[in-house]
DNA sequence: AGGTATAGTGTTATAATATAACAAATTTTT
DNA sequence: AAAAATTTGTTATATTATAACACTATACCT
């Protein structure tokens, strides 16, 4: 039995849900507005949910868009360390799941030899998808 | 004679003479309640300022805190594409300038062979100063 | 099982962060 | 100097997030 596999509360489940639910990532208040009829009225219950379901990592804070998305990577055990490719047309985000880069991040240590608990790293670019239809436009 | 060095309005020199007076990042309204004497009057005056200075390359949003540092880095030509580190304790953000871990991030290309303009890298921890005042504290 | 500690809920109100829209002024380019 | 592009000043409002408080459910302990 996995430690972090508590059992989610009610509001908790309901919110994993909904973002499990979604490829894009979504935005808090667009999650309430998806949950009402399922009796979740207020902001506050969305981030209640929001932040333990962060803390034990089933989801991430893609911060660039103040939106939350499902981890990716099955048996995550690693919250707080992160890296998204994000699409800046279509701002789809991929987690990134790179041994070596993910090596990289977890062996780095700054000038002062301090170690760090945690990373998030987000890379922006164009994604495959929408460069291919920007190269349609081109042809007249 | 520098490209990006065009010159900036009246607005954009205060907000980011505001920002490099300061070793922390300062918050948009921290920003815009300091510079008020100084005849910005309104929050899309501050924000437009932000905007190009980050769009120039002289200062950072740090996205975990919605907050904005200048750029430590001389000669920055490189806007989006930051490394930081933040301490989870005292919020003080360092600007990381590390060859190899830069030249791992610009190389990186996911599995697609997607190349990315930028990226924002974001590690957290506790700084040293803020570790040597938690051991202070255990000696009763 | 009963007591108590911990975590979660529901609610109202409000704080903090950010942008839309529009008219006027300034600077840059031609 | 006219046209184009950028910046400004302003009001209003959208979006994101938290404080505070009373209450309920669950876990945990001997």
């Amino acid at each position: 039995m996995d430690k972090k596999s508590k059992s989610l509360s009610k509001n908790q489940k309901i919110v994993l849900d909904f973002i499990q639910k979604n490829k894009k990532p979504v935005k808090a208040y667009s999650i309430l507005s998806n949950v009402q009829k399922k009796g979740i009225n207020a902001p506050p219950q969305v981030y209640r949910a929001l932040e333990k379901l962060i803390e034990i990592g089933k989801i991430h804070r893609v911060e660039s868009q103040n939106s939350f998305v499902a981890c990716k990577i099955s048996n995550c055990d690693t919250p707080h360390k992160t890296v998204f490719s994000i699409c800046n047309s279509c701002e789809i985000v991929s987690e990134i799941n790179d041994p070596k880069l993910f090596k990289n991040l977890k062996d780095f240590r700054d000038k002062d030899g301090t170690v760090f608990d945690g990373y998030n790293l987000e890379f922006f670019g164009t994604c495959k998808s929408c460069k291919n239809k920007q190269i349609e436009n081109t042809k007249h």
